[in-house]
DNA sequence: ACCCGCCTCCGCCCGGTGGTGGAGACGCCG
DNA sequence: CGGCGTCTCCACCACCGGGCGGAGGCGGGT
């Protein structure tokens, strides 16, 4: 049989250390190798005793549990330490900011002791695991986000070439002078192309082309 | 006791089907409302026996499980069915694909029974559920997309509150005239606003202001 | 050969945009 | 109180932007 997995639990309140600490030693493969009362705490004696998970609460005095884990996670001494936070609440950002912060799971307290155990082995072999209610919601939050499936073909794919090679240029803030000599054009094709990009795109005005260029993609905000 | 929990399952193994259908009736909760061996067999029977859950494999002939899945999120008569995809290979594509499609959950086919029966009721709950090397992956997806770290106070708070209204409007494609009308100023007032905003954020037109509203990240793509 | 779409270019007109300079009202603060 | 910043408004002017109509070359498709 392997090693026992080393679970540190994090928790202000001195009860529930306590009663997660006896739970966990009665697993035959799990063994509890420390407490710690505060976030700073957690972050020091996971460097002495090198536990495999923290049970990690959010709501702790001196350094929060999801601050904490950032810590951990980000130095190299214990960068390989899991954490599922434990909360008593599943407030959005909590979820969120956790998952952030390199935590491998995300559990209410009123979890059934077995699911609980299931948990840190889960998250001891390096998987994740969340409470339901948590999944749910990080799933609308992921379905909600970033479409990379942009509809950039779909509205823009009525433009020919070169009216797409003025779009992005429009969208980079140049002028029709600018256009012109950047695409060694006169400035009369120039405001043809944009004439045309007005009518098959609907819009007034450049700025309006600037905004299309965003919302389909043509442009990313970070290029 | 409530109404046991309708389920139908989508698969195009007749020999999986079978079994699937057989554990589910062993629950006393649960009962199996029938069988399609395509995608498009499944939206047909939803729409007929009104399943709680249906099963869903990712491969199938005819529809896929994903716009399978798609299909009955949006049509308003099966919209409240919830989906859990059963798949051999946990794919990257699948799962965003399928999540994106509207989907509850997503288990491999090499689930446990119990755990397979447990995951039917969560997803009947409203809730969802993932495998957890799944979940790992979205998490890691999740937490890669480096939430909106907003350097729009960085360069946007030289801006007095009324011109970030006007630059916002302006970003949303509004000309002066329209400024004006909306938030009840003259056009004189409008073009001092505007002025400002060229003068403190560098730029010639407006529709260099529609790029920074879109780079500091006043306004985003989604919205 | 013919038509059609794309790309290129031209002239004319005018209106919104943008530059400049100024002014009054209000609230804040030393 | 007297400055200061913000918000509001005005007038004048220049020009780029945008609408409109027209035209020629070029390649692809029937």
């Amino acid at each position: 049989m392997n090693a026992p997995i080393r679970v540190l639990v994090a928790d202000d309140q001195a009860l529930l250390r306590g009663s997660f600490r006896v739970l966990v030693d009665t697993a035959p493969d799990l063994v509890a190798v420390g407490e710690a009362s505060t976030g700073a705490e957690a972050v020091t004696l996971a460097r002495q005793e090198r536990p495999d998970v923290v049970l990690m609460d959010v709501r702790m005095p001196v350094l929060d549990g999801i601050e904490a884990t950032r810590q951990l996670r980000a130095q190299a001494e214990t960068s390989d330490v899991r954490v599922l936070i434990l909360t008593m609440f599943d407030l959005d950002e909590y979820v969120y900011a956790a998952l952030r912060a390199g935590a491998s799971g995300f559990l209410l307290k009123d979890t059934p002791p077995g699911d609980l155990l299931a948990a840190i082995r889960v998250v001891a072999a390096g998987e994740a695991l969340l409470a339901p209610t948590v999944t749910r919601r990080l799933i609308e939050e992921f379905a909600r986000r970033p479409e990379p499936p942009r509809p950039v073909s779909r509205a823009l794919d009525v433009l020919t070439e070169r009216e797409r090679d003025v779009l992005t240029l429009i969208a980079r803030g140049l002028s029709n002078a600018e256009i012109s000599a950047h695409l060694h054009l006169s400035q009369a094709t120039v405001k043809t192309h944009v004439s045309h990009l007005f009518s098959k795109l609907q819009v007034r005005d450049r700025a309006q082309l600037v905004i299309i260029a965003y919302e389909t993609g043509l442009i990313t905000v970070a290029g």
